[in-house]
DNA sequence: TACACGTGGTC
DNA sequence: TGACCAAGTGT
């Protein structure tokens, strides 16, 4: 079963990899680890459409390891504004300081998954993809493909050991990279979660899940729970062509990214409404935003007075300058609505 | 284990 | 249009 099965996936890989910048050149051996890594962070949790140009962005800007390790980090969390998952990117700058300290990137599973932001998946996919190592590379894509070619009834989470031994049983020794890499591709492209091509599939004459007649139905998942609303709000000061900001905390919601004041909302419940300045105040409209585990309506109160000084940390941030600001969406879209009634 | 953690596209 | 989904990690 190994070998058919690797063999069918690696024939097929040949003929349909998808080409994406952060994959080896025509020729070249082995893709730039510092690509690879920066690409799968990147990538976690997040679609290929939305990665690419921020990894356009980033390898222009800085183009190796050193480069990053050098760059102050409100820079990289600026660049990375828009993309989510905020830890990533202050993840990211500690690793590439722990990576330019050592000499360079380890190329073993173990060592790889003791760096920052490096979990379970991406460790393996690097040591795989950049360094030829066999690993067991499960993304969700894998998770499907296995469930689907095995027809693993069992639910996930749960089934995640049975899919880890299953995926087992068929990864190759040899092209460590490309066998990962083809399982993502043939998850993303036909044996998709919606929507199985099984008549392209270069498993379908060993696919169980196709053999049972209804391979869309797996994998099973666990039933999740319902999102909260909760309601706060941000608060625009303006004065001399600046608007205030401030920077939220390293840890919890955006954390460490460039924001509009707020009034402490969050998953947990509402804001308070208290401003962090005196004076009179207009409604500014609404923002709705969902994030992954709640609802926000968030209203944007616009101060009406002269001159305001706003209390704690922040800083005067020039309107014309606000795009460089690296507002995360949720206040990109406040501070749109702001500017868009002015 | 279960939950916190962003965003944009899809149906 | 609201829920689901996408190359998961940290706690």
């Amino acid at each position: 079963m190994r070998d058919r099965a690797a063999d069918l996936l690696l024939d097929w890989y040949d003929r349909h990899a998808r080409d994406l910048p952060w994959r080896a050149r025509p020729g070249a051996p082995l893709p730039d680890p510092y690509h690879v890594w920066l690409s799968e962070v990147m990538l976690q949790q997040t679609t290929v459409a939305a990665v690419i140009p921020y990894f356009e962005k980033f390898t222009t800007r800085w183009p190796d390891v050193a480069a990053l390790a050098a760059a102050p980090e409100d820079e990289v969390m600026a660049a990375w504004a828009g993309l989510g998952y905020y830890s990533r990117a202050r993840n990211l700058v500690k690793a590439a300081r722990e990576l330019s300290r050592s000499g360079g990137f380890p190329t073993t599973e173990a060592e790889l998954r003791k760096l920052p932001g490096l979990g379970d998946y991406t460790a393996a996919a690097i040591a795989a993809i950049a360094f030829e190592r066999r690993a067991l590379v499960v993304d969700a894509n894998v998770e499907r493909v296995i469930a689907r070619l095995f027809a693993i009834e069992e639910p996930l989470p749960g089934a995640k050991k049975a899919i880890r031994a299953a995926l087992d049983t068929i990864t190759p020794e040899r092209r460590a990279g490309d066998f990962a890499q083809a399982m993502m591709d043939l998850g993303s492209s036909l044996c998709r979660a919606r929507d199985a091509q099984c008549l392209l599939c270069p498993w379908q004459a060993i696919c169980a899940a196709r053999e049972a007649g209804d391979p869309v139905r797996l994998p099973v998942k666990a039933a999740k729970k319902a999102k909260p609303t909760r309601a706060g709000t941000a608060f625009w000061i303006e004065r001399d062509g600046a608007v205030w900001l401030v920077q939220r905390p390293g840890k919890g919601m955006l954390g460490g990214m460039r924001a509009l004041p707020d009034d402490g909302w969050s998953a947990r419940g509402d804001g308070s409404g208290v401003a962090p300045v005196a004076g009179a105040w207009r409604a500014g409209g609404v923002v709705r935003h969902s994030f992954t585990h709640f609802h926000l309506e968030m209203g944007l109160a616009v101060h009406a007075g002269a001159k305001p000084v706003p209390a704690g940390d922040g800083e005067w941030w020039p309107l014309d300058r606000l795009d460089e600001a690296g507002l995360p969406t949720l206040f990109a879209k406040a501070a749109a609505l702001a500017l868009a009634e002015r």
